[in-house]
DNA sequence: TACTAAAAAGACTGTTTATATCCTTTTAGG
DNA sequence: CCTAAAAGGATATAAACAGTCTTTTTAGTA
C-alpha cells in the first residue's frame, strides 16, 4: 500500500535534475526526460504542474526551456510529491472537511494523522540539495 | 497521495469490532458488516484473507461465524492492514528484489526506506485492544 | 515579416486497480 | 436430509493510472 505513482516518481527524477544543473541553466525538456528516462509527453505534464506553483521557470520559445524556481536547498521533497500527488493523505478522514462521521469517536483517526504527520516530517526534512548527487 | 483503500477501511472496522465482544464469542459476518456499515460480500472477501493467515478463526454451518485469532493487544494495526494491502512500500524500489537499478546510487531511495520504517513503526505500535471504544 | 523552436493546453486511448455483486460449493448442526 | 453459514470463483462497473497526439501560444531569429 501507500505507492508513489509513476508521476511522483519521474516529477523527483526530473526535478532532482534540474537542481544537479548550475543555477540559471536553462534545461530543455527533452534533455531532461532522456537524462532522467521518463517519457517526454509525460514529464512534459508534470513541468506544467511544478510551473504553476513556481517550483520551476519555464521559458517558452527558441531557446527556452525550464530552471529550477528556487535555490535547490529551499525546495523540499515533500512540496515535490504534493505538487503533482495531492496532499499526503493515509485516510480519507484526514481531508477537510472530513468525510466520516464516526472521526470524533474513532480511534482510529488519530492514528492516521500520526502517520500524516511522520510522513510530511520525514518528506519535508529533504531538500533537493541533500539529493543531487554531488562528486 | 498514499490512501488506504476502502478494503483496508473496512477491514480494519469489522477487525476492531469483533475485538471489542468478548473473547469466544463468535460473531456472524452478516452482523459484522451492518454494525460497521461495510457491504457483506465485500466484507467476507476481507474475512476471508483474514482467516487464512489467522488474525481470525472462522466456522462454517449453522451457528459458525468469525472470532478473533488471537488476544487483540497481540493483533496490531500493521498486521490488519497488510493483511489486505500487501506490504507498505512508499515506493517500488522498496519491494524485493528492488526493481530500479538506480537504486545504488540514488539519494531519494533512503528517504523512502525512512518513511517506510516511520509509518510501520506507528501502525506497529497500535494494537486492536488500544482501538477498541471500552466505555 | 516569416520561420522555427519550445512550452502550454486539451482531447483522447489503453491498461490496471478498486469496488463491489452474484452464484455455486463446501462444511457443519439439528 | 434440511438449513445455516462461510469459501471460492466468476463477473461487472467505475475510477485511476500511464501515456499519446494534436493544436495553440509564445518567443527568438533570419
Ligand atoms: S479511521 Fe475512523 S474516522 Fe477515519 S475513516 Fe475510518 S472510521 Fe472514519
Ligand atoms: S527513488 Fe531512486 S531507487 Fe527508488 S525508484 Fe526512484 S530512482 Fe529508483
Amino acid at each position: 500500500m501507500m505507492e508513489l505513482t509513476r508521476k511522483g516518481e519521474y516529477a523527483i527524477r526530473g526535478i532532482v535534475y534540474l537542481a544537479g544543473k548550475q543555477p540559471d541553466k536553462v534545461c530543455l525538456l527533452s534533455d531532461i526526460a532522456e537524462a532522467v528516462d521518463v517519457p517526454p509527453t509525460f514529464l512534459a505534464k508534470i513541468f506544467q504542474q511544478f510551473s504553476k506553483i513556481g517550483l520551476v521557470k519555464s521559458y517558452r520559445g527558441t531557446g527556452g526551456g525550464f530552471m529550477l524556481g528556487r535555490a535547490p536547498e529551499q525546495i523540499t521533497l515533500l512540496e515535490v510529491v504534493e505538487a503533482v500527488e495531492g496532499p499526503i493523505l493515509p485516510n480519507r478522514c484526514l481531508a477537510v472537511p472530513t468525510d466520516c462521521e464516526r472521526s470524533c469517536s474513532c480511534n482510529v483517526h488519530p492514528v492516521w494523522q500520526r502517520v500524516q504527520g511522520e510522513v510530511r516530517q520525514v518528506l519535508g526534512g529533504v531538500s533537493l540539495k541533500d539529493l543531487v548527487n554531488e562528486q
